[in-house]
Parts: structure tokens; sequence; C-alpha cells
DNA sequence: CGTTCCCTTGAGTAGTTTCAATACTTGTGG
DNA sequence: CCACAAGTATTGAAACTACTCAAGGGAACG
């Protein structure tokens, strides 16, 4: 019952709905790996329009979801480990975005017809797929808010608090940090602001002993006040513990 | 198999997947509707974190996904006559956000248990249900990037494109424009830009001959300009005629 | 007919962008 | 192992975009 016994999906909906799964339903999605690959950085995975056929479990590494546009790509989503990055493919059949590998990563392809057959002898399994592409929406739903409400240096403390919850979600970084190949470049690009402010902007961060972001590792410094920056509150990724109110006193405000 | 015959649910992915479904469908997503109610401006239909045992068919008016923080409302979607508003709390069972109407509204129920049971039996419908919350996931990723790239103008020239084409889409509006309870403050909680400078802006847009906004209905002078303000491309509202490259000349310049 | 909410306009200021120059990193081939 | 190139990060100055504060006008509702 370890991860160790699922190599390839052992992180998926980790710490999230991973515990209404029995033992058969996690073999069974374990099962729908048929084909595992290393791929390099700013590998296409896939690309916007293309027609799908099969669906990818990030096992390892980032990946980044961009629309390109007069030839500049812009990031409107980044997957972690566990992220059954382009599930919504087999719904949708076309993405609307492209799909691209940062740094290296390891992937697992499941075929749509597969995919197809345990759903349709599994409703619960089909629940928890679905559940799992709208996590994705969620997040963009918080993003859209928070590059609409914060300025600069509240958007790059949010990112950077969302990417350690996710990442510890699933057991990887530390109290103290994590790893990753994001680069400024790609902060700018999620955030909304220019590539020269987020420098300035990090580096308030660091003086003000928030965070301390250097290509390749991160180290939080002060959580607390970090996630105050960013006005952080963890519940719309759906952990574990479920969704309380975001703000008890807010809310006799209003009707 | 016209629209008059399904008076609840005739909007439901119309100029989308809607020919994809047979009368026989149709009929069965129309008969999910157990009952109708119409609500005033500004009813809270749902709130964050409350258990879902229904979802909400919009069948008439505007309805806003508004997600409360110190005691201030922000707005992160926007739906439409036709929407499935809240079906993704069918396999969330909780949002993470709240969903008010607009103006007033026409609201047709449907029990998730009556669901399941339709889904259970008809695996290309609960596709096409799928399908249909992936589609707020889609139009979620555009605000994104619309959000972090653009500037103001153009950010509220896409916004008035967007909700253009999805009225059209369901046969609402016309090529002239179309009606909408959106208030300036709506479109800068949206726009993420102040109320001060949404008046500046559509003042701008006005004089400029691209659109005239005016509260209750919104004029489109020029229909080109105003896209191009906006850079908008329709094709992520995955609208009959499906994706196409965004920009091909781009598309040989990486990898 | 007044109250309330929404919109407009002006002036001063804060936050961010752009441009440009420089420095640091990383990977590559000699 | 060093030199070089390419990509990435930092810094300063000037321009611009959008914000805040403040005051006034207008429309809608009772």
């Amino acid at each position: 019952m370890r991860e160790e016994d699922y190599p390839f999906t052992g992180k998926f909906l980790k710490s999230r709905l991973r515990h209404a799964l029995s033992s058969r339903e996690k073999r069974l999605v374990e099962d729908l790996v048929t084909r595992v690959e290393t791929v390099e950085d700013n590998t296409v995975l896939l690309r916007r329009g293309d027609l799908m056929d099969s669906s990818t479990m990030l096992i390892e590494g980032y990946m980044l979801r961009t629309i390109n546009e007069d030839g500049q790509r812009h990031v409107v989503g980044l997957q972690v480990p566990g992220d059954f990055v382009d599930l919504h493919g087999f719904a949708l059949k076309r993405l609307d975005h492209d799909l691209v590998v940062l740094g290296r990563a390891r992937l697992g392809h499941v075929r749509h017809i597969d995919l197809e057959r345990v759903m349709a002898e599994e409703p619960h399994l089909a629940r928890i797929f679905w559940f799992s592409t709208l996590l994705d929406a969620a997040i963009h739903r918080e993003w859209i808010m928070k590059t609409a409400q914060l300025r600069a240096t509240g958007r790059i403390a949010h990112l950077l608090c969302e990417i350690w919850y996710r990442l510890r979600m699933v057991g990887l970084g530390s109290s103290g940090g994590f790893r990753t190949p994001l680069s400024q470049i790609d902060l700018a690009s999620i955030c909304g602001i220019s590539t020269v402010h987020v420098s300035r902007t990090l580096t308030d961060l660091r003086d003000g002993g928030a965070v301390d972001f250097r290509r390749g590792r991160i180290t939080i410094l002060d959580a607390d006040k970090l996630k105050k920056i960013g006005r952080f509150d963890p519940s719309y990724l759906y952990g574990e513990g479920g969704l309380e109110v975001r703000d008890e006193l807010s809310n006799t405000s209003n009707t």
C-alpha cells in the first residue's frame, strides 16, 4: 500500500482524494500506464490542436501549459509530479494550449482506449479522474484572482507558496524549500510582470527575509511572512481536511 | 429538434458539442431538470464550501463566480445562458468559490442522484458533461493569459469580445451588440483594474470607435478593431469548426 | 424628492515598463 | 582546463500606466 508499490502513479492525488481509492483501484490506475519515457528540457509533449489518443501522467519533473501568440510563449499553468497533465484531452479531444517539459521529466503514457474501458467499468474511478481535471480549474481561478488583485510582490509570493504546497502534498520538497528549474523568465510570464521587475521583486523578498529564490533552489526563509505577502490560503488546492470558509468575518457582510 | 423543444436545456453546448447529442440524449438532459426558479439580482446560489447534492443549469441571465476575501468580492468567472454553472460540484462535492446571480436569472436544478444514474447508463453523455466543465477551465486559462499579457484597454476589449461571442454562440445578442447587467465595477474586478481606470478605458474605447459600453447595453462599433485591441481569438471557446493553430507563423520558431 | 449606487473627471503619486549596459552561469568545443 | 557563446540575472534612469484620493454629476429606486 506504500507509494513504492505504484512507481508511476503513486503521487496521483496524494494528500487529496487518493485515500478514497481502494488498493484495487490504485492498481487499475497504475496498470493504465503502458509506456514510460524520460524527456529532456523544452520537449513539447503536445501542441495546441493536436488530436489526442492518449494522456500523460507526470511522474517526475515539471511541465508548463503555454499559449503561443506572436511568437511569444505565455505560461498559463504549471504541473508538478503526480499530475495527470492532459487528462482533460480525453474529453476535449484537442487542447487549446501546448504542454512543454521544464527541466527534464519522466512521463507515463495512458491510452484513451484503456481509459475508456476502465471508466465504463469503474464509475467511482471515473468520478475521481473528473475530479482531478477540475482541480486544475480551481488552480486557474486562484491564478486569475491573484493576478487581478495583487501587485508584483504578492503575485510572486503567492506563486512560490503554491508550488511549495503542491510539492509537499505529493511528498516532495522540504519544510525549508524546494528545487525547481523555473527561471525568472518563467515567473515573469506566469505573474504577468516584466523579467526586470521579477528580479527586483525577488531581491525585495530576499531582503525582507521571506524567501530566497535562485535558479534551481528556492529557500523559504519565513513561511508566515511569505504567505501573508501572497495572501496565500491553500484551501483551493482541495487538500485533505477540506474547504473552510476563507474569511469567516467577511461572510456576514453580504446578503 | 428545435430549441423550443428543450425550454430548459436548449442552449446547453449550443454551437459546441450539442450536435453530438442525439434527440434521445437531449431529451434525457432536459428531463434532468426537476425544478425551475426565477431569482433576483445578487442571489447567492451557492457559497464556497457548501456541500452540494444538486447542480444548476443557467437558463436565462448571468452569473458570476466570486471569491470573497477581506470582505471584498473578486470575480473569477462569468456564466451565460446555457452554462451548466456548477456541474463541477458533482465531482468536487464542494466548490472553492461562490456563485452569484447578476441581474436576474432563471435556474434549472438537477439532482446529483439523477445525474449519477444517467451518467452510469450513458457513457457518451457522461463524457459530454465532463467536456462542458473543461470548457470553463479553457476560459479560465484565457483569462490568465489576457490579464497577464494585456494592459487595461486590451483586457476590457478582450472581455467584451468574449461575452459577445459566447452570447452569440447560444443565440443571444446580435451582430451589433448585446445586453448585460454588468457594471463597470464588475469589469474592474474581472480585469484587475480600478473602477476609475475602467471608466477612462471605456471612454477611450468609445472615442476610438471600437465599442460603446453603457450599463445594460453594449454596442459593438467596430468588431475588427475591438478584436485587435483585445487580441481576441475565439478558438479557446471550442466552437464548431474546431481549433486551428493560433498563429501559424510563430509555430516554426520553437523546437 | 431624497437617497443610494454608479459613473466621470482632475491632480498627484505609486508601481511597473522599457531601454540599455553590465555581470553572472552554464554548457561547449578547442 | 580554458575560452567563448548563449542564456539568464542585475542595476540605473526615464517614461508611462494605472492607482488613490477627492469632488461632483447622473441615473435608478423607493
